[in-house]
RNA sequence: GCCUCCUUAGCUCAGUUGGUUAGAGCGUCGGACUGUUAAUCCGCAGGUCCUAGGUUCGAGUCCUAGAGGGGGCGCCA
């Protein structure tokens, strides 16, 4: 059986593909196929000339999604998009699909959801999942190329890592004992350093946060790398090399299909440049409009973003309206047509142009009266990372808003040893790492403090017992890595069955 | 949890200050077409206007409540 994306190999050879139909157009004597398989895309093309009648016959009753068995030659032809075509000479199918409820009109996003054991079918989905998968290797080749060893975190724990309003819970174990699943794997992944050097974790997360964002599901993947004797410097060196190939990797493997979601290249240009390192203090001075980034200032970005809205406003507005007006006269079907789809577009921008000129007044007002001391909101991170091309990594956070276990400062005990790395175009955090505290006495205050239970916290505290060192890790969240790599406007396309407060099904 | 917008055909959406029999495109189905890539032509079918109350001579349109969804904020990865 040959693969579609193996064609090039087999030029001007007969082949044996099997899959199913993407899109089909059928004419008198010649009927079109493209033909998807998983691996990739190919237009079939069943010319009357090459088959039987009843073959075409057969042919143009196939309907979208129908799986067949298709042979014939492979043609070079710059005209199609992989490069080459089948010519067909023999079709069997496999089952003829009932009508798909996916077509090629657009659909909503409930629509879609609801449909995700079907819309995983097309093509944007399968590019964003075939590049989930290219990051996911990449992720294993970066650190085992370093000497890493891939550990397992239990999903089912007794322990809260950062308290526990949003675990979801069973008392399964122990009568009047929650056990919760995880939300993070990093404590664990300290105890498994002290013993293996340099490790790094790749598992589930779960957080029962009602949030029905674009940003948030309930379920999601976390790597988690924790190294023994690595204090922030190290820490940010290696979340720098390894955020830098892991993009690089999966650009440079994936072009068919970043091309299929339309990603602009503007990442991958720049990801090779240092990435910027600032104390939290320094960002609070940027956002605030107070300091200035290579002569760019957060305020009047964000006053310049809004005057561009407005006119694009405008103007799309005026475009509407003159093509409203151009529909009312008389034309061919497929002008209305073209012209229809455009009004249906450029509605669909004014909504978030509109959108837009509501919040970015809101998000001004957030920046300039940002309160130090805060942790940053969305519009405070976006508003940052606007002004970079590269990710840019915030550390040394004032020590209230930060978890726990992080290190202080020995001269500065009001800071910690924490960094926030922010992905640039506005998309805000997607990496967060500290040094740990290794301090014994220092840890158990902080612990107190927090008003976390200390019994449960008993083995955690044994490692700063027996043979405590400096150490450091990082999380990346993986789904939101891969929304940010495929520009995906929503991270539940991301996954392939996303679960988030309100869908537990398909 | 808070703010805001939305719910009309299988899908995406129109529907004027409340007024006869609720529209379009896409898709489906039938037919025409030898090179298409969402958008050639002709025709058929397809609707409890989210639900429950209310106002009115009359409600898809107004009011109240509920359900579901989108966007923003918060919480975060």
């Amino acid at each position: 059986m040959v693969q579609i994306s193996d064609l090039s190999q087999y030029e001007e050879q007969q082949v044996t593909l099997k899959g199913w139909v993407a899109t089909r157009r059928t004419g008198g004597k010649i009927a079109f196929i493209t033909l998807r398989d998983g691996s990739g895309y190919v237009e079939c093309v069943i010319d009357l000339q090459n088959v039987s009648e009843e073959e075409f016959e057969a042919a143009k009753r196939i309907t979208q999604e129908s799986s067949i068995i298709l042979t014939g030659m492979v043609i070079k032809n710059e005209r199609q998009s992989g490069g080459y075509e089948l010519q067909v000479k023999k079709i069997e199918v496999v089952h003829i699909a009932e009508e798909f409820p996916l077509g090629k009109k657009e659909h909503g996003p409930d629509f879609l959801l609801n449909h995700r054991h079907l819309w995983l079918r097309s093509k944007k989905q399968w590019a964003i999942l075939r590049i989930r998968n290219q990051l996911k290797m990449s992720i294993h080749h970066f650190f085992q190329d370093r000497g890493f060893i891939q550990t397992d975190s239990p999903i089912l724990t007794g322990n809260a890592a950062e308290g526990t309003s949003d675990l979801f819970g069973t008392e399964f174990y122990k009568e009047g004992v929650e056990a919760y699943l995880s939300q993070s794997g990093q404590l664990y992944a300290e105890a498994t350093a002290m013993a293996m050097g340099k490790v790094y974790t790749f598992g589930p997360c779960f957080r029962a946060e009602k949030s029905v964002t674009p940003r948030h599901l309930s379920e999601f993947w976390m790597i988690e790398p924790e190294m023994a004797f690595y204090d922030l410097d190290m820490d940010m060196d290696l979340i720098e090399d390894f955020i830098r190939f892991i993009i690089t990797d999966v650009f440079e493997k994936c072009q068919t299909e970043l091309k299929a979601l339309d990603r602009d290249t503007f990442l991958f240009e720049h990801i090779h440049k240092p990435f910027p390192r600032i104390t939290y203090e320094e960002a609070v001075d940027i956002i605030r409009g107070e300091r200035e980034v290579n002569g760019k200032n957060a305020i009047t970005v964000q006053e310049e973003d809004l005057a561009a809205v407005e006119a694009k406003l405008t103007v799309t507005k005026a475009e509407i309206e003159e093509t409203e007006v151009l529909l009312k006269g008389n034309m061919k079907k497929g002008k209305r047509n073209y012209l229809q789809s455009k009004v249906d577009k450029l509605k669909k921008e004014l909504k978030q142009l509109e959108e837009d000129a509501r919040n970015i007044p809101l998000w001004i007002e957030s920046s300039k009266n940002f309160p130090r001391g805060e942790d940053f909101g969305a519009p405070n991170e976006r508003v940052l990372t606007r002004l970079f091309d590269t990710p840019v990594m915030v550390y040394k956070w004032p020590r209230a808003i930060k978890a726990f276990y992080m290190k202080r400062y020995p001269d500065d005990p009001e800071y910690i040893k924490g960094v926030d790395v922010l992905a640039p175009e506005g998309f805000g955090e997607v990496v967060g790492g500290s040094e740990r505290e290794d301090d014994l006495e220092v840890l158990l205050a902080s612990i107190r403090a927090h008003n976390l239970p200390e019994e449960v916290f008993q083995w955690y505290t044994d490692l700063r017992r027996y043979g405590s060192v400096p150490h450091s890790g990082f999380g990346l969240g993986f789904e939101r890595t891969v929304m940010w790599i495929t520009g995906a406007k929503h991270i539940r396309q991301t996954i392939p069955f996303p679960r988030y407060y309100g869908r537990l099904f398909p």
